[in-house]
DNA sequence: TTACATTTGTCGCACCTGTGACCGAACCCG
DNA sequence: CGGGTTCGGTCACAGGTGCGACAAATGTAA
């Protein structure tokens, strides 16, 4: 960042000072702000129900709580201090503006386009993290639902053919025990085979999705 | 994007047709060019020395092969088509300066300082798949070295105090596996202990990230 | 159709990991 | 200088997972 940029950075934010073990902000919040680290070192976990991820730490001079330059996005992540901190906080817009010059609602859509995916990948990770293959395959199965289906009398129909290896390969294990896996949920309904195409029912998978379960 | 930017993306593109199974691109060549999927579905892998990592799917109107909006970067990723593809290929500095009207150098060095941090966590849990808890511990002590890391007489001195238990939410294992861990690191004078603080040997970890191991 | 390649289904074994439990050591605070 | 809290170390057990192996089913090309 040059000099000037900085500046005037310096002017429109606001410093405050966070002890430590306090959040910055919280998981479920609107992305309303951009924080960049003055000193000190916060931590940014993903909370599940019964599980912390710790995503990645954030050292002095970096910027972070950039979802707020997404389009309409709630913070997945928890930022809390992980020692003493100064940060200087500032608006999406100012800072956009600042360091770049266009308006944010411009950076926005054509960052959603682009960088958008490495956000929704990363945050896919988070999620699968400590959790077990049933989740994370039902997790998957449901991602791919999105993006890939259509919607079928009996739920959605997924368009590409899938071999249980790359499944396996998306949700990190192995292929025997992706092949189990489909074949528990085919039992319990919760998705359809039609030849070698799968429909699943979202509703029902999206609760198995969070759920802890006791098989 | 607007119908006027698509219009004059297609014109400064070249459109290419892949086959089943074809590379579009492949891990570590230089990131030169940013892609569009015009049709077909694309698939991003990660391949690790044994391990393939399947990161994710490229659908019908989505851009990739964004890291070459990063400064100097190769392709940590590889991306090959999952079904025929049509490809439009373009090169960065057009594709910024059509959709946003700046020069690339400048978006690049401010993607670099804000988003680029999610590309360098994408990377890290696409590493950590498939790898054993002594691997992953390695891997995140060495960035944590990089991020926070003063150099020693004996290694690399940390600054940061962490607790055993973070350390575990970071590489996603449980506290008594990770304390293990990190013992058999000592006793292999990988890590040496400094009261609470930690001092690393970096050139002895980095092979133990990679290499198998017959423990 | 036949022959071959890919995909799917299923065992069993070895191994890694999470969990609960417990205790000692270090640290922090008044 | 105590006293409580957090952190570090270690154990045994149960459960999940990878892997090798092999057979059946399906798809594909000659």
């Amino acid at each position: 960042m040059r000099d000037d940029q900085a500046r005037r950075l310096a002017d429109l934010a606001t410093g405050i000072k966070v002890p430590r073990g306090d959040a910055i902000f919280m998981e479920g919040e609107a992305s309303s702000r951009v924080y960049l680290l003055l000193s000190g070192v916060a931590k940014l976990c993903y909370v599940n129900r019964n599980q912390r991820v710790l995503v990645g730490f954030v050292g002095p001079g970096e910027v972070f709580g950039l979802s707020s330059l997404l389009p309409q996005t709630t913070r997945p992540f928890r930022c809390e201090a992980y020692s003493d901190c100064i940060v200087a906080v500032v608006k999406p817009e100012v800072f956009v503006d600042t360091v770049l010059g266009i308006p944010l609602e411009r950076l926005s859509i054509v960052l959603d386009a682009t960088v958008g995916r490495w956000w929704g990948m990363l945050v896919r990770y988070a999620n699968f993290v400590g959790l077990g293959l049933r989740e994370r395959l039902a997790g998957a199965l449901l991602e791919l639902a999105a993006k890939f289906g259509v919607r079928d009398s009996r739920g959605t129909l997924l368009t590409i053919k899938l071999t249980h290896a790359d499944l396996a390969e998306l949700v990190g294990a192995s292929r025997q025990r992706t092949t189990q896996q489909l074949n528990d949920f085919e039992r319990e309904r919760v998705i359809i085979r039609d030849g070698r195409r799968l429909i699943i029912v979202p509703e029902k998978l999206w609760q198995l999705a969070q759920e802890p379960h006791s098989n």
